[in-house]
RNA sequence: GCCAAUGUAGCUCAGGGGUAGAGCACUUCCUUGGUAAGGAAGAGGCCAUGGGUUCAAUUCCCAUCAUUGGCUCCA
């Protein structure tokens, strides 16, 4: 039979050869290394015989398929420790997850297991690898998978059985375990050397709250220890760049109980923060062609019927706000679209005044339920960067491209290199959940696509992902940690024009109904500043930072002069402080450092001397003293190059 | 919302049925110093809130509130 390579070359092997004999024929170091193969773009076990002419690509822990498929098969190791352990157990699924794997496990009535319980079962799994079990393939009878699993007394595994059908069904074993499985899986245990878990937790079975609930395994498994060191470095350095906690630290924002969950209060230097980020947003929106707006935070209950959010949002949600009139209610805004779209109406538009582009910092209120709040990330009031583009469908690429073009600048500002976007498109089998014609879908989703590639955005594309009112395009962020979040949205709204009959007079003198773009590029200030932080770790870029420089006099002989510097820094429009305190000077930078204020000036008999000042950048160190207005003069180049 | 854990000084945490503890931060005093924590003293707590059990509750029980981790990843 014929093997096609990823490279296009095609080799010639004996019918029933293994992708590990393959390896193996092309070289050993590639056998050992490689832990799963696609064949026909199909993950399969790397022992499993082809046998027929294949498409072959053998993956090694690089691949996310083979890192998947070695946290699968990391899953079925701790079940066989958890059997070991607890005789009698029953195990729910035990899927890969992103980082890592899990697995749901009940083990009956009266027994339970806490995170002292882990090193334990991460030992006994350390063991069990060492033995180097192969993970062995079988197909089974429905009728032989029911029994076994009877015998066993696994209710969850013979429910899982009941969608499944005769012919499809495979058990793997490695040891003295076997499950039911899809796999695949890596070809033993003996490849997984390092190997932590990491959390327990309650989950229901299918997640369904009306079920059992089962206690959840966490865990992440690695070929090497240094691999695993290294994860788990990264998630101490997570921890410590929680927004949470640098927030409170550098004294941001706060929540308290007495104003109520999951409302977020921004202190003087959390505020300042946001500020400039606002601003800086503000201008790259104006120089687009965006006027801004202000909007009141509540809107009288007809407002939301006719845009529909009150059918949505209505029940979940803060209850409407009464008023000494009977009958007349008002919802705090879930959105600022409605209010948008009443600018919009209030005089009469021309093709001529298209595209019309509101923007506002409308702050919104949702009731999150209380177990999703979480930070910043997660609130019941936030302010979306909001902007609503009312165009002509032919305008639509156009405005694509400038707010892609906004986004771009705004990511690139913040060195966030590295996003992509997602497209959301219609489903095709099911194009009756849409409103508008399909003719104009076509020509929004079409100019979604063009638009990404004329900027070269890398974008994945998710069919029926789009809401009922139009397509969209979600961009994806990684930050410095390599972790992923979801900021930025751009979506077209057949819907609300609709509703709010809204009208443009075209150069053909009729009535035509617009198109709306709701796009939000940080999402929301809340959200992006809590992504903000731990992507820099609380060390803000110069022109973001609520204190640029801390002047730090060697002792209070000096503070006289620390003052002067510290006005000729105010009046060129650098935010300086003076550490007044009567404090030794390795206090002070120590402070400061901690405080992450990007620049310190240390003052002396020296400096005040020479007019100078010693300059210290926070992480690096000394810099050695210079003129104030040379110090001056590279802030204002570290300003502009960022 | 549901499940679980947690809630003690501004922060990080110890303690435990009988008058509440540490370190850091804070205040005062001493120290006037040269690139990441100088010294001493002091002040600071309704032990989240509300009920219950008990002679006695911060401690045990229940509820509430808040925080945290889950509850979406499908053998």
């Amino acid at each position: 039979m014929n093997i096609t390579f990823p490279d296009g070359s095609v080799r010639e092997y004996e019918k029933g050869s293994s992708a590990i004999s393959i390896a193996k024929s092309i070289s050993n170091g590639l056998a050992k290394t490689v832990l799963a193969a696609k064949v026909n773009e199909e993950v399969w076990d790397l022992t499993r015989p082809i046998e027929e002419d294949a498409s072959l690509q053998l993956l090694t822990w690089e691949d996310e398929d083979a890192k998947k498929t070695f946290w699968h098969s990391s899953a079925h190791l701790m079940a066989e420790a958890l059997e070991a352990i607890y005789p009698g157990v029953k195990l729910g699924i035990g899927p890969a997850i992103d980082n890592g794997f899990y697995y749901d496990i009940d083990l009956g009535e009266g027994r339970s297991l806490s995170l002292e319980d882990l090193p334990k079962i991460e030992a006994q799994m350390k063991k069990l690898a060492k033995n180097g079990s192969k993970y062995i393939r079988k197909d089974v009878s429905k009728a032989d998978a029911i029994a076994y699993f009877k015998e066993k007394g696994d209710e969850y595994k013979l429910e899982l059985l009941e969608g499944l059908n005769d012919g499809e069904i495979t058990f793997y074993t490695q040891g003295n375990f076997t499950d039911l499985c899809r796999g695949p899986h890596i070809p033993g245990t003996g490849q997984i050397k390092a190997m932590k878990l990491l959390n327990v937790a309650g989950a229901y079975w299918r997640g369904d709250e009306s079920r059992k609930q089962m206690t959840r395994i966490y865990g992440v498994s690695f070929p090497n220890q240094e691999e695993l060191d290294h994860h788990l470095a990264m998630l101490e350095e997570a921890k410590k760049r929680d927004h949470r906690k640098l927030g409170a630290e550098l004294e941001l924002f706060m929540f308290s109980e007495k104003v109520g969950a999951g409302l977020p209060i921004w202190l003087p230097k959390g505020t300042d923060l946001r500020e400039r980020l606002s601003n800086f947003l503000r201008n790259e929106q104006v120089k687009r062609g965006y006027l801004p707006v202000i909007t009141p935070h509540i809107g009288k209950k007809e407002l939301y019927v006719t845009s529909g959010h009150y059918a949505k949002y209505g029940e979940d949600s803060f209850q409407p706000i009464h008023t000494p009139k009977e009958d007349e209610e008002f919802l705090l805004k879930p959105m600022n679209c409605p209010h948008h779209c009443e600018i919009y109406a209030n005089v009469p538009k021309s093709y001529r005044d298209l595209p019309y582009r509101v923007a506002e910092f409308g702050t919104v209120y949702r009731y999150e339920q209380s177990g999703e709040l979480h930070g910043l990330t997660r609130v019941r009031s936030f302010t979306q960067d909001d902007a609503h583009i009312f165009c002509t469908q032919d305008q639509l690429k156009d405005e694509f491209l400038n707010v892609l073009d906004l986004t771009k600048t705004i990511l690139e500002k913040l060195s966030f290199s590295n996003y992509t976007a997602q497209i959301s498109l219609r489903d095709p089998d099911n194009p009756d959940k849409y409103i508008g014609s399909a003719s104009n879908w076509d020509k929004a989703e079409r100019a979604i696509i063009e638009a990404t590639q004329e900027v070269g955005l890398k974008t994945v594309t998710a069919y029926g992902e789009a809401a009922f009112y139009g397509p969209k395009l979600d961009f994806m962020i990684k930050d410095a940690l390599g972790r992923s979040w979801q900021l930025g949205t751009i979506q077209v709204d057949y819907n609300l024009p609709e509703r709010f009959e809204l009208e443009y007079i075209g150069a053909d003198n009729e009535k035509h109904r617009p198109v709306m773009i709701h796009r939000a590029p940080f999402g929301s200030l809340e959200r992006f500043i809590g992504v903000l932080i731990e992507h820099t770790g609380g060390k803000f870029p110069l022109w973001l930072a609520p204190e640029q420089v801390a002047i730090l006099p060697i002792s209070d002989k000096f503070v006289a002069y620390a003052d002067e510097v510290r006005q000729d820094l105010m009046r060129k429009g650098f935010r300086a402080r003076v550490d007044y305190r009567v404090e030794k000077i390795g206090r002070k930078i120590r402070d400061a450092e901690t405080s992450k204020i990007p620049y310190m000036l240390i003052v002396g008999e020296k400096e005040m001397e020479n007019k100078e000042v010693a300059v210290r950048k926070q992480a690096v160190g000394d810099l050695g003293s210079q003129a104030i207005s040379d110090f001056m003069q590279s802030l204002s180049k570290e300003l502009e190059s960022e």
